[in-house]
DNA sequence: ACAGAAAATGCTGCATACAGAATACAAAAG
DNA sequence: CTTTTGTATTCTGTATGCAGCATTTTCTGT
């Protein structure tokens, strides 16, 4: 993280594969979104519309609308006559959150029981597997981003656009928090224990276990990242 | 509803009170919102900005913000180079809502419990009496209403602010579809009924009774809604 | 030297202008 | 009469320009 600020490439233009008309609102909305999370844009950093504009390579009004809507996910906050600045979030919050987090993938673990194919649960534990190595090679990075994309796809099993939606706003709020907390080598290992438990309980369809194990899950992640918020 | 289309009131200029320093981007997404709520932009209806615009007495740039933002939140769709529409939602989507509303109502009021003061299961009392009173006298906007404002002050009462976030998305989808419900009296009775289970267990404080009765609540809601969807 | 006021600078908020895409329409061919 | 293709119009997407507010800097008086 902390990379340099980079203009995005447009690639309107040639490129190999079928000339994907990419929308410039969501590549912009995207590429905002990453440089939060990553930290480039640190919480109470002011969003200036000239220079971030400038760097960016985009005028002013697609760059505005971009983060009107970042406000709306809460990644951001506008303060009239002032612009935007990057929302601080305080350990309250993220407690906040992560309660929430857990009530909608206790849901979701109850829900993909029923929803679920096998092909898709199948999807599941093939992150998990690729997960598993990662951990075991010690690949932090790849290990955290196919967490994520676990926890993703179970509620995608769930089959429920509005579950996944709000799924989806909470856990891009907390990428920032999660990404910074590093625990040490126990806590790691019982965290994958959790995911172990979890894959074994969908596999099995079993709803209670799945949804208690997702709900212990997130609870001890609060134990991991505390201290670091 | 189905009200005409009047450009909004942009008093900048003098009126009594204090010089509300009022934020064009704030009033237009709530006036949009409402429009979206009450009907006047009713699913599939394109957002046609400069007519729009016109009839709200304000240009494009403004306006194309706020329809960012309510993109963001979920009630109108952007079509690449097509500008917007109004989302619709099909009767599975409005299941789906509010079964994830109903889990996020029983966490509230797991919380509230815990989180009120006197003072604000009080004010909830106060909501009651009065909704029971607008009832009895067969008002059934101002019912509507206060309905609505009961859910969501007992989610302020949980003090959890991600939650209410959460909650006040999917309040907002929902109030198209729960505008138009119109219950027969029975049904109506039986949701009053409800409500006066929930406004005891809050005041003693039964975490247990008043989760189990918001959530058998929102499940009757889906039956009473159902139909018209 | 310091406090307060006034000017100056920089930025946001809104409006307008321009370019490109999509659609509607019309004319021509089958 | 149907279909297709070329053209015209309409609308979106992006850039730029201007006015007002906020903040900072500078000037002035004590």
């Amino acid at each position: 993280m902390m990379n340099e600020i980079t203009p995005l490439e447009r690639r309107a233009d040639g490129g190999p594969g079928p000339i994907r008309r990419t929308a410039l609102h969501d590549t912009l909305v995207s590429h905002l979104r990453d440089m939060i999370i990553e930290g480039d844009l640190s919480p109470g950093t002011r969003l200036h519309e000239g220079q971030l504009g400038e760097q960016l390579g985009v005028s002013r009004t697609p760059l505005r609308e971009a983060i009107k809507y970042l406000a709306s996910e809460g990644l951001v906050e506008l303060v009239p006559s002032r612009g935007a600045v990057v929302k601080r979030f305080s350990a309250k919050d993220v407690h906040d959150m992560l309660t929430v987090l857990q009530t909608l993938e206790e849901l979701a673990g109850r829900l993909a029981c029923d929803a679920a194919s096998d092909a898709g649960i199948a999807e599941v534990r093939a992150l998990h597997d690729e997960m598993v190595r990662r951990y075991k090679i010690g690949d932090r990075l790849q290990y955290y981003k196919l967490n994520q994309q676990i926890h993703s796809a179970i509620v995608q099993l769930a089959e429920n656009a509005a579950l996944a939606d709000m799924h989806g706003v909470l856990q891009t709020r907390l990428k920032r928090i999660r990404f910074i907390g590093h625990e040490g080598p126990e806590k790691w290992a019982a965290a994958v224990a959790e995911h172990d438990e979890m894959i074994v309980a969908l596999e099995a369809r079993d709803k209670v276990k799945l949804s208690e194990v997702l709900g212990r899950h997130l609870m001890n992640a609060w134990e991991r990242v505390r201290a670091s918020v």
